[in-house]
DNA sequence: GATATCATGTAAGGTGTTACATGATTAG
DNA sequence: CTAATCATGTAACACCTTACATGATATC
């Protein structure tokens, strides 16, 4: 349940409408967790219908095709402070390129390195992109409590990009030695 | 669409039943893909269907509670190979305590330090187990081909807790910076 | 007035989670 | 013959994904 925290987050960042959220999450917040509009309209509504955010001032009837700006109640205030404080456990792991390479090690690892390749170029595009948000938003003079722990959750995202990275160029290397035997 | 090449994969490094395959999916790949014996079931049914696998020969009519061994046939070998070929990007990052502390640094991140200190712990049991599990399971004179590529995967799984653990001791240091004036 | 873009939404299907139901087998 | 456990399954719901629908606004 954590779709509804995420955007109560952005929300109370700065209130926003659904598209903007959609765009928000297509940079910041979604780095963590990623939201499709659908997904974000859907729970916009029942966060409303709850009581917990409502919609700013709008001309009488909002309908379809109009903006719709959102902000926060206290009580999705209170909700949100609730959950950060709420015992939840860690979900184990889902990484389907393990799983690929456990597949790989029954059925064979012809066609694999590519694919590993493949990754290791997308994580590092991910790394660049983190490492310039770092730059951007958290100059050395940035040093608020809410700027530190911002920059801890971004500090996360590079960390794991550069496991991935490490992983994968060690999983080619053990690939190389199976597929060149000129090694 | 990972879950039935896991049970592929299960099934073709031991043909098990629906239960056997609950069980190992609670130790071994479930660490990387996990899954429920309700959605083992269902996709069981449906890959047998798919003419993927097939039940081993069994009494007449299958009954509930008696059980039931699958095998994979070649059809599904073939579309297990395919998958490990196919191009299918990494899923963004989503972690609901990464999202939690940035929620954190909206609302306040009082309480957060006993759950970061949980976290810690349950990650560090977890490494404890897998490192229980490689030295069990590759011990130096195992080396053939597909023990060295499961020995990466659970390698992975390693690297990966230790990537939390290290986070959460940064976070706990600043989070202890800031709840903590003494220091 | 046609086209592109902004903005909100619906529908359908797949995947995952939780709770419950039911028969077979074994131990006391 | 009772209880525990093994084993397979159903049902309902929450969540996520993909594709499509529709109205508003700006630009040429």
């Amino acid at each position: 349940m954590s779709l509804p925290h995420a955007i109560l987050t952005a929300l109370l960042e700065k209130p926003s409408s659904g598209l903007e959220l959609t765009r928000r999450f297509d940079r910041s917040i979604g780095y963590f967790w990623s939201a499709t509009h659908q997904q974000i309209y859907r729970e916009l509504g029942k966060l409303e219908q709850a009581g917990l955010i409502r919609a700013l001032p709008a001309p009488a009837t909002p309908v379809r095709g109009q903006k719709k700006e959102y902000e926060v109640l206290s009580a999705g205030r209170e909700e949100l402070a609730d959950w950060t404080r709420r015992a939840e456990d860690p979900k184990p792991i889902r990484s389907a390129l393990l799983l690929r390479l456990r597949a790989a090690a029954v059925v064979g690892t012809e066609g694999m390195a590519d694919e590993l390749r493949r990754h290791l170029e997308l994580h590092r595009a991910q790394l660049d992109e983190y490492l310039a948000m770092e730059r951007r938003q958290f100059p050395p003079e940035r040093d608020s409590e809410a700027d530190r722990l911002r920059h801890l959750v971004l500090r996360g995202g590079i960390e794991l990009e550069r496991f991935w990275m490490a992983w994968l160029t060690e999983a080619l290397e053990g690939l190389g030695v199976l597929d060149d035997p000129d090694d």
